[in-house]
DNA sequence: GCGGCTGGGTGACACAGTCACAGACGGGCC
DNA sequence: GGCCCGTCTGTGACTGTGTCACCCAGCCGC
């Protein structure tokens, strides 16, 4: 079987287009791995089939941000970027978990573009996604506080009531530093909401916690 | 001669294609009509003969920040996200100035999608641009400091060396509160680099204000 | 037990955003 | 001219954030 029925996006990809993608090759990629820096020339279009890729925006003072994660099914929009409009991308992706991917070469993508109408919806879904997910951070970069960004991120992130992650890890999602993450933990396990451990934070009032996301976000 | 010949993105666009485009009405915008508002579902995609189009993003404060600018043969995108992607857009457009604008029809923007190669060309070089410079803008909102933003700003739209704008637009266009503008550029003044007048910023050391807005941008 | 590493806590300080005002200027109106 | 009113700008106070420079507490391997 191909690696086609696992990329739910291509569902219904014309025959003949199959034929040409099903033979290329999977690449495994370890946990960790980095998959561009900025500057770098995009090699050709990647499709995520398993695993998670995580892509930060890096601030000259070594801050980093969380701009997008890519999910299985998703393909890397900005190594389309720089097929398309040719200007190099700022951020770094790194492989969060050991992923599967299959890299299709550019000119097989170009070829791709003009052939096949499912292939295009595809690619162009994935960029309005990004360009509106992208947006949803602006705005709450831009607008909300750090609570309510911190409560948000609780709350999405939660497995079994609790969220395994160091304050570092957690500033770095939300886009702050990690003393201010700290502080505010503190607040919240002070107001009873969240109770702290080394590397965990487990959820006590997960309502407070949704009270404090809308807070100021109110979209 | 039609409209077609004035859009520089569409140049060497099919003939074929040219004849069903080519028909479509051109419509000016009075400054200051707001073409979109949040919530509103897409109507057409949309094309920039003249003028120049700003779309905001609208904080819960009522705090604005300028989200990117369309300038002439360039196209709508977020009216795009709408025909492609289904999601609401969140910001406002606001014509700058007087425009001229070119609205297509969903069906026909569609039909062109899958028959004109230089017209998919043209609609995905708009998407992958925009998407760079929201990035971008993220950058600087989330890394750069505002005296940083600032200068840049004032350098960017110095006409004969003097920025014509109110404080309050000047922080609309960088993403801050008017206050704040108010306080820096009193710095600058007396750092000796602008001279402030009613509604007009002179600028008188350009270097020194290049080397501020370079100072964490660092790009 | 010891040393080193990582995660977490703290205090100090500068910058930014918000609120609440107070002046200052300009243009229209009499 | 003098007056009024709305817009633009300046200021002070206070809170939230980001950054720097530390220290402390566990944990691990040796």
């Amino acid at each position: 079987m191909s690696w086609l029925a696992r990329a739910e996006g291509l569902a219904g990809i014309e025959p003949g287009i199959a034929a040409r993608l099903g033979t290329l090759p999977v690449s495994p990629l370890p946990k960790g791995k980095v998959l561009f820096c900025p500057g770098e020339a995009a090699r050709g279009f990647t499709i995520l089939l398993t695993g998670r890729v995580e892509v930060f925006l890096i601030g000259p003072t070594g801050r980093e941000i969380l701009l997008y994660a890519i999910e299985p099914g998703q393909s890397c929009v900005q190594s389309t970027l720089g097929l398309l409009g040719g200007e190099d991308y700022t951020g770094e992706a790194v492989a969060a978990t050991g992923c599967e991917a299959v890299l299709v070469p550019k000119d097989i993508f170009l070829a791709l573009m003009d052939d096949s109408p499912v292939f295009r919806r595809f690619v162009f879904g994935a960029f309005a996604q990004r360009l509106q997910s992208v947006m949803a951070l602006l705005e709450r970069v831009a607008f909300q506080k750090v609570e309510s960004r911190l409560a948000a991120d609780l709350l999405d992130r939660a497995a079994d009531g609790a969220v395994h992650a160091t304050h570092q890890e957690i500033a770095t999602r939300i886009g702050t530093a990690r003393e201010v993450v700290s502080r505010r933990l503190d607040a919240l396990a002070r107001a009873g909401m969240v109770r702290l451990d080394r590397g965990c934070v487990t959820i006590e009032d997960a309502a407070g916690l949704a009270r404090l996301a809308a807070a100021d976000g109110a979209r």
